[in-house]
DNA sequence: AGGGCTTGCCAATACGTATTTGCAGCGCAT
DNA sequence: ATGCGCTGCAAATACGTATTGGCAAGCCCT
């Protein structure tokens, strides 16, 4: 059943006149109503309408009269971050499998505040705030709105995190099994639960093998390949070398790996270098990566699924919020401290 | 004007009833209707209900009545190609200032067709397409939607594209001049227009030069990481090695590269590898990879410029297809042919 | 002074769907 | 036979905005 060229779309009104029912009988057997009172016949003539038509709701209309969106929005810092573009895939791909739609909303683009506005307007029915630092926002700014918070445990709102305490001690558990005692974090100066936790996690494994990480060892830059490049040029400009670092994500860790070669250091040999997600790349830079593999896109799937819990059975208070298992993932820039430290 | 709780949201008729106009006239103002004839006195009350009352306007209900819904759609293969990130932000951001919201539609979570779907259904202003084989839609999937394709030039839309072909040029008489005659190209077998073109631009400029690039030294894999790894694997087992590979994207290259390392051989003496995009992560291994940088971003930004023309003017026939130009990025992975070929 | 034109506003309607209510007709029990 | 409850549907209304048409009041003109 072809459209004629230029032909109006067709709406429920075509169907129910060609079902020779009302327009509210269409609409009841289309949506599905669970216990929708309609003849069995009835129901089958307006599903071979709607067949025949190729009806397709308008889900604009839809949203207006349920006041729903069938949308979601996803908020995160920044999607070339390799970490975050992973976490909306696996998000998007159980929105689309529910049949959700998703706003991608970039820090870059707009603020947070202003993204939550937006998708207020647009009657959004529910938001994944991935590492956007929600616990620093105006009470109001969340009010009446869905949201599950990734990576960013919080008491007021339901959320999916990685063990992130646990990702620190990993590392420092490694290295200090590699006998190194001479050790270095570069983390961002962030809201960010997650790397506050990571670094926390490191800091009090550290601190338990007797190990104090003073100030100059604990450099703070934005959490970018430049950021780590940099921190480690101060790091390594700034009295006794340490012969390990650990840096918050991948991303600083492969900026702060590079600076280290280009500075003349052979890795692990000298320094060993552990990052933090396990993102793509850190096993295509040289020497491969050793990092703390975080399950991004499962993270992103399982937030989204609890979004969509909350929305469709309007649950009041979920479980509480989940923690995803971290692990250790051993690669070659990471090796024995140095035997004699300088 | 703090809302009280629960309060339902303010709509259009609140600010008119406040302001003692017809909700029609408040429209009229809040929409800042051009040509619209209300007395100044008028348009302030309104203008100051409104701001009292915090009024935002529901943008559903908006799209609705007006069969604009302000959101675009931006259908995508991967959004963990950094390429493909890059593009999306430098869209999103020309989109956002706008006032427009983007639909995230990747690939992975729905095929084109049913993205398109999607999208109408939502009554989408305007789509974005990049490098998704739109060359091989079905003529009806894309009727009545405005698109411009990105990296797909196309009679029958409009487009904003990289050079592709001097992408391949460049590369070629890059290598050319570095004095490699034994070349090799590793690229997918796809659809996707800008991969095939850069393969066009270097075999023309090879034949140009008096080089034919046989079959076993033009590699089908594809265009991931994974892909350039196993692709290059294959190229040093099958008969003598070339002494220059150009990968139809940054990821193969990566992916060759680390196989070249694995395998033993040392770069750039033994072997030139150049990429093409340019993404961040190419400065990040090691060798440094040469490449061609294409603007990404900019590519983005002006696609989604293009499409608001299109969208706002109703532009029938936009200008030509507009193309970006590239340039050569020299880094550590390419460098002179060895003295003898064995 | 009266007719035409402009100005400023409101009433009515549209957008396409969901939901609530009410009304026939039927079977059943008395 | 009469009342009661149930079934199956349609009529009416709502969602929040945009748009069209028309009406009254005021102006200018002759």
């Amino acid at each position: 059943m072809a459209l004629p060229p230029f032909a109006r779309r067709v709406t429920i009104h075509d169907v129910a006149a060609r079902a020779g029912v009302s327009q509210p009988t269409a609409s009841l057997v289309l949506s599905h109503h669970p216990r929708a009172r309609v003849a069995p016949a009835t129901r089958q003539r307006v599903l071979d309408a709607a067949a025949e038509l190729c009806y397709k709701p308008n889900v604009v209309a839809k949203s207006l009269a349920s006041r729903r969106s069938f949308a979601l929005g996803v908020i995160v810092p920044d999607v070339r971050n390799p970490f975050v573009a992973d976490v909306i895939t696996g998000a998007e791909r159980v929105a689309a499998a529910a049949g959700y739609a998703v706003l991608l909303c970039d820090q870059s683009a707009r603020s947070v505040l202003q993204h939550l506005d937006v998708l207020r307007a647009r009657q959004i029915d529910g938001v994944l705030l991935d590492a956007v630092g929600a616990s620093t926002l105006p009470d109001e700014a969340l009010a009446g709105v869905n949201v599950v918070l990734i990576d960013e445990p919080s008491e007021r709102w339901p959320g999916i995190a990685t063990d992130a305490v646990m990702a620190g001690r990993l590392a420092a558990e490694h290295l200090l099994e590699l006998g190194h005692t001479e050790l270095a974090f570069i983390g961002p100066a962030s809201d960010v639960h997650a790397f506050r936790m990571r670094e926390r996690g490191f800091v009090v494994r550290l601190r338990e093998a007797g190990i104090a990480l003073r100030s100059p060892r604990l450099r703070r830059a934005p959490a970018t390949v430049a950021g780590g490049r940099d921190a480690m040029r101060l790091l390594l400009a700034s009295g006794p070398r340490p012969t390990a670092v650990f840096c918050a994500n991948d991303l600083m860790a492969i900026g702060a790996l590079k600076q280290a070669l280009t500075a003349g250091l052979s890795l692990p040999a000298d320094l060993s270098v552990v990052g933090c997600d396990d993102i793509e790349l850190a096993r295509y830079v040289t020497p491969e990566l050793t990092t703390i593999s975080v399950p991004a896109r499962e993270l992103g799937a399982r937030a989204a699924r609890l979004l969509l819990q909350l929305i469709e059975h309007s649950t009041k208070r979920v479980s509480a919020s989940q923690l995803l298992p971290v692990r250790l993932v051993t690669r070659g820039s990471s090796g024995r401290a140095p035997a004699v430290v300088a």
